[in-house]
DNA sequence: AAACTTAGTGTATTTTATACACGAACACCA
DNA sequence: TGGTGTTCGTGTATAAAATACACTAAGTTT
């Protein structure tokens, strides 16, 4: 392993959404400070300082694999944090004091997020990652640092983009079914459509496919399932 | 004047457009760095290292200030840009030499837009500024350090955000014509479109209303003059 | 076999997008 | 003063998309 110099001035902050049982969540970390004797800290956005000699992209990934175990994830980067106070709760500053060389440094960071199935994952918190979990985006709780104000963009971000692209496929198993497709999108947008436009819109797209295959041990009438059709997307 | 302290990694650029004679404009800086005999310099966007005690946003503005005059300007986070060697032009590096106290540190730098009618500004360069400069974004040429990039980027942008707020207002006169607006969403977006649409488009969301007032000196029938009413949009 | 649950579908109406051409108003010039 | 040049300003028909709305079908469970 080779030696990286940390810019102790930026950071990297990572929102990871996935879709479970009709609900958006999104991946926090528990911090672990090594042998400091902090109690019931704030659960974090995955983050931490950036390499000098690696992209910003690049740092996104790396500390998102390691603080999670997470690799080749497609993030993109949603806004940028440097309000000179970000860091000011107590149990932050005790934080930083205990992992940071600099603790007092000011940092900035740049938000990235992306969108996993959750179902193909295994998530391994290492670093100072203690444990790495999925809480429903309804059941945030109060976040380290300006971690709140970060989720909240980043869906904002999610939102705006759901307009341009079928972000679906990115959050649901490869085969699913179109009442599944339709909660992401409402969870995602936090609005409610009727079946049969919503359907109909979907459909029209002709990006997402019908299979011959059914939903499997349902005690109702079983549903049809479909995929994305990546190909038929790109020529568009 | 209060002393700033300098936060040697981080810094703040701006692309400033105005629309002028059917074509977008940017605002370039011609780069002056004191006593050195740097020649033939790269134009750049104006940009420059934030303070440790202000925020990203004050910073856009306060630099955009220092080297335009402009002041009061609503500015917008773009995206970030944080290649590790987006510095790497020689001329570049010899001004860097010239003019910072830590010319190798790596930057990062945060990339911020805003839009301004043009008519009613005064521009006074002033700290490494020579001069500033309208330059049409069709003719702008190789820029210092990724400045391309990030015009490319700011560009991006507004093409976005043209399909969700009628910018149009913000770069013409307070009394326009639809041909006048017609012509900076075309510039925008690149594209052209049918008179009697556009028309038919702009009127009907009923913040763009007509004054009863016409075009003066044109060697044609006049046009109809219109205005953006503020309140109107906020509306909705 | 009845009850339960979700799947799957069609039609009518309104709104929005697109395509397309000509008379009207004014300034200028001969 | 009448003709020329130039941009302004408008209407209609067609296609596509959005919206509103309710019942039968296909399975499982009891």
């Amino acid at each position: 392993m080779t030696l990286h110099q940390i810019n102790p001035n930026v950071s990297v902050d990572c929102a990871i959404f996935s879709f479970d049982q009709g609900a958006l969540e999104v991946l926090l970390i528990e911090r672990h400070a090594g042998n400091s004797e902090i109690k019931d800290d704030l659960m974090a956005l995955p983050g931490n300082l950036i390499y000098e000699d690696e992209t910003l992209d690049e740092a996104a990934n790396r500390v998102l694999s390691e603080l999670t175990g997470l690799t080749n994830i497609f993030l993109e980067q949603v806004y940028t944090f440097g309000n000179p106070n970000r860091i000011s709760k107590q149990k932050d500053l005790d934080w930083l004091r205990a992992i940071r060389a600099s603790p007092e440094a000011r940092v900035i960071t740049v938000a990235y997020t992306s969108l996993v199935k959750k179902e193909n994952l295994r998530i391994q918190p290492s670093s100072f990652a203690k444990k790495a979990v999925w809480v429903k985006v309804k059941d945030v709780p109060q976040l380290a640092f300006d971690h709140n104000e970060i989720l909240d963009k980043a869906l904002d971000y999610l939102k705006h983009k759901i307009y341009l692209e079928p972000l679906g496929y990115e959050l649901l198993p490869d085969k699913f079914t179109l009442a599944q497709l339709q909660k992401l999108y409402e969870a995602i947008l936090e609005d409610s459509f009727d079946k049969r436009n919503f359907r109909r819109k979907i459909l029209r797209t002709e990006f997402i496919v019908k299979l011959d295959e059914k939903q499997q041990g349902v005690a109702h009438k079983p549903a049809g399932l479909y995929r994305f059709d990546k190909s038929r997307f790109h020529k568009i």
